[in-house]
DNA sequence: GTCAGGCTGGCACTCAGTGCCAAGCTGGCA
DNA sequence: TGCCAGCTTGGCACTGAGTGCCAGCCTGAC
């Protein structure tokens, strides 16, 4: 069954995050099924009912129509940071987060898998996952830089071991998809980490 | 003075490479002039005296244009990696070869810089770049899965090594960039380690 | 001299993304 | 109820990146 029929009716009584979430749905289905590449944002536009035009306004991208979820996660891990005890190392902090991540009331497995393959095979995803990656940095610096370690450690610092802990987010992620989502993301993550800090 | 002129004669007879050389540097005349943005592919092709479709040819897309040498940077580092006793851990190894790299024959600071500014302001460029660097990290993963560490490194932790490594040097370039070429990019990369592996 | 293979430029096309404008809806106010 | 201001939508036209195709030209081998 096609999302047009229904959209089209009740579009305007919709808030504006429901009318995201069910555009993105709707993309969603076709590129599982098209592939990224192969699918347009016309297509897209037809499939969720909305303009082409209106499509661009909701998402500025074709790839933020896929990674839109990822600005929110952003958040939610600072706010997690956040709330970890003051006295943790920051490498402590973010190894806790990391396990709690996968029981978050957001987290779909089947949906993080599928973005995860979409980007191991669609190097501009991954480009644009990146680029949204480097926007967290600098939510967690704050987070970070006031936490003990072997010194103090201050902005400069801090945005290190963010971007490393990121880069080790990546791999993690990678490995998580490769083994098809078998085991915990958490798992991986702190195997890179443990591999990272010797 | 342009560069359309004394090229469009003596196009055919230059191997490629020094095409390829001629037209980055036509582009990149052009473009640090106008912005990486407001400059199309069409004034590079009209500037550096090659049409439009053999310019894709020689650049498979605007960011190649000015990011072309970081394929070869790749190479150059996994080469100099290898070239380091066994001996030494990862991360031994990765802090000798980044205190060599800024006395390279091809290091040029001036323009390192203004790659580095660009990519800064360009989001697009910067997203390339991270493209490019995560092909650096297949080079970069034999020659250090094989070295020493607390147990062996294997290729998992040696991926969370090298991603590691180049979010570090990520950070010390753009911080390098911002401190506008003062100190050594080299004394930012061995802080960021530091600072990771606290 | 000629023939094959590779490089070149031109053309037309697809598709992402943007600016502009007119039409419609909504909530407030008289 | 009627009107007005502001926001959203959709349509249109445009720019610019990137690609496929083809025809012409140059080069090197025989």
């Amino acid at each position: 069954m096609s999302y047009a029929a229904d959209m089209s009716q009740s579009l305007w009584q919709r808030t504006r995050r429901t009318v995201r979430d069910d555009i993105a749905a709707a993309a969603m289905e076709l590129i599982l099924e098209q592939g990224f590449a192969a699918t347009t944002m016309d297509e897209i536009a037809a499939q969720a009912g909305v303009s082409r035009r209106s499509l661009f306004r909701y998402f500025g991208t074709k790839e933020d129509v896929v990674l839109r979820t990822l600005a929110n996660t952003g958040e939610a891990i600072a706010e997690a940071v956040h709330a970890r005890p003051l006295s943790e190392t920051p490498w402590e902090a973010l190894l806790a987060v990391a396990d709690g991540l996968e029981t978050a009331p957001t987290w779909e497995p089947a949906r993080e898998l599928a973005i995860g393959r979409m980007c191991v095979e669609t190097p501009a995803l991954r480009a644009r996952r990146a680029e949204k990656h480097q926007g967290w940095v600098e939510l967690l610096v704050p987070e970070i830089a006031v936490r003990p370690a072997s010194g103090p450690v201050g902005d400069a610092a801090a945005e290190a071991i963010v971007s490393a802990a990121l880069a080790c987010l990546d791999v993690a992620t990678d490995r998580w998809v490769a083994a098809d989502g078998e085991s915990s993301l958490a798992s991986f993550f702190s195997d890179a980490v443990r591999a990272v800090r010797g």
